[in-house]
DNA sequence: CTGAAAGCGCTAACAG
DNA sequence: CTGTTAGCGCTTTCAG
């Protein structure tokens, strides 16, 4: 058991200060014996120290510890943006703490809730809904960042770092109305989340220049944004047009998994002639025999913007704002 | 901002401990007057109050949260595993930190001594590899538990939670075979291992009650659990034979996900003849045409017996040893 | 160069 | 029923 530093300071018979100063490394500066710092130095090496993060946290009001709140980590696209979130925190010294709502409101207000108890130094948050989120501006006491989504609150000095989707869904439908001008098919689950809605104006955008149908043909769209939201959508589709979709956008990596997963189960195979839009990349799509595009998100910019906007607010100049991050085109010809 | 403790009692004219009986909701049991009761419990309504954790922590010596190192979160079983795991935590009151090594021995000693810092009150560890699993326990100031991998050390007193990998290595080959009895073969990322190894031994159970060929025609193996790995070894099989294998077990979904990379690199498709079996099921590789088998791990049972393991072990009654939980098959038939 | 002391907000024990 | 006190291990400030 590595000792702390007034049991080190007994043992050796100096005070506990002169003992502190050497852990500190500010032996040096006060000029502390060379011969006492070796005493303290071999002591340490035989025995050992670890700091107690929580006796520093009390006195200095500061825990190098900041909160991490997304949907789900079984989620690739969370699981991916926290452990690059993780990694960049730590190598500034903080530890992440990393939970998940599983889309609740009010367990999503608790969690948070017990990351402030724990004097988290900040808390990133994927928020659930625009309630949740300005409850959370609303009631903060900490810095706060709010990550991968942003439901455009009317309330002032939110920092918030997202992708940019508008243009994702844009380009993503325009590279796919070049391969194949039929109409090309989009399932939304949750259409209130701000990613979604920004996917979906993209890709009307895109649509609309070439195709005049009523969206209603071509949009689909469920509560959630989970993979039976997907199923529910491709089974609705069959169940109507007698066939799959010629070519088909999801929302999300999820819905797209409840919609081919639906296809698999009725048909007994996907059709490999049916072209596959998708946000949040993963290699295993790319086996299909199926054309895929997809949107790939830079989680690295994310978490490293994140991590600075947590940085600034902490050091007490808050950037508030959007910072928007661009997605790329990962298409099937390249 | 909500108040400490002390802030309410001034301004309350009422001391601290009164406060804090209420707050502790022991008001009851020190029959504190209903009319003083009612006067902080407005007042907290009004003005809040948050129980600070830290403080709490210096005097309990017990901080309510745990450490989690895994290898990476973007690996969809540990994403899972974590997942549930920070459910159960919750439940029982208790905060996870979670932590990625990639791979790295070092960097892992790091992770947990920074945990260890922060006071947590255990870790659950996946180690990297046996000298880390080994430098843990003889360090260990703190409850540990292992998961998903033991490597089996000499050291007394260690409590593990594991897959059945070696029943699941021969089941999972055992089906295949019945299906089709042609070669299997297998492609093992980081043979050192422990749930490779037991996979690995599983399988050669299987296939040797009716295939006398050497192992080094039917197993590959390359030094990691990676991606490249899995790539490197269908290059190099692919330019031995000419052809991809009649049938396939990987070692890992990641070691799976880098030889259909490779496949579908070379050939431009998988061939659909070709039988899949894998450890750590995912919903995408069934969308393939091929057949595949897979074993699914039972992560709630692993998240359940980690953290029963821990609360044993931090409440003083420590039950060691090794805990063992099956995997199910889930075959293309069903 | 080294030492002493205050105090972060809480719990636990004891004193009225 | 309510109040006082010590002390968890650290940082900070002031005194030698």
């Amino acid at each position: 058991m590595a000792k702390t530093a007034e049991e080190i300071a007994q043992a050796l018979n100096v005070s506990i200060t002169t003992v502190r100063l050497v852990l500190t490394n500010k032996a040096e500066q006060y000029r502390i014996s060379p011969a006492t710092q070796k005493k303290v130095e071999d002591y340490v090496a035989e025995h050992g120290y670890t700091l107690n993060y929580t006796a520093r946290s009390l006195r200095m009001k500061k825990t190098y510890t900041l909160g991490l709140v997304v949907p789900r980590l079984s989620n690739p696209f969370f699981a991916k943006l926290s452990e690059k979130l993780e990694t960049r925190c730590r190598q500034e010294g903080y530890q992440l703490m990393t939970s998940c709502t599983y889309g609740d409101e009010a367990y999503e207000n608790r969690l948070v809730k017990a990351l402030e108890e724990r004097n988290v130094d900040g808390i990133f948050i994927a928020p659930t809904s625009k309630k949740s989120q300005e409850h959370h501006v609303k009631h903060r006491k900490k810095p706060l960042v709010f990550l991968d989504r942003d439901f455009g609150s009317t309330l002032p000095n939110i920092a918030a770092i997202v992708t940019d989707n508008l243009d994702a869904g844009f380009t993503l439908t325009d590279a796919m109305l070049r391969q194949q001008p039929s109409p090309v098919h989009f399932f939304a689950g949750n259409p209130t989340l701000p990613t979604i809605v920004a996917r979906m104006e993209g890709y009307r955008q895109a649509i609309t220049s070439v195709e005049k149908r009523r969206e209603d043909d071509l949009i689909s769209c469920s509560p959630y944004d989970a993979i039976d939201d997907g199923e529910l959508m491709m089974n609705a589709f069959i169940d109507r047009h007698g066939c799959t979709p010629k070519a088909l956008i999801a929302s999300s990596l999820t819905v797209m998994e409840g919609a081919l997963f639906a296809v698999k189960n009725r048909l007994g195979a996907i059709p490999p002639e049916m072209n596959i839009g998708t946000f949040d990349e993963y290699v295993m799509l790319s086996f299909l025999t199926n054309s895929v595009w997809s949107m790939r998100q830079d989680k690295e910019a994310l978490a490293a913007n994140a991590f600075n906007a947590m940085e600034e607010q902490i050091a007490g100049r808050p950037k508030f704002g959007l910072q928007v991050c661009r997605a790329t085109l990962m298409s099937p010809l390249s």
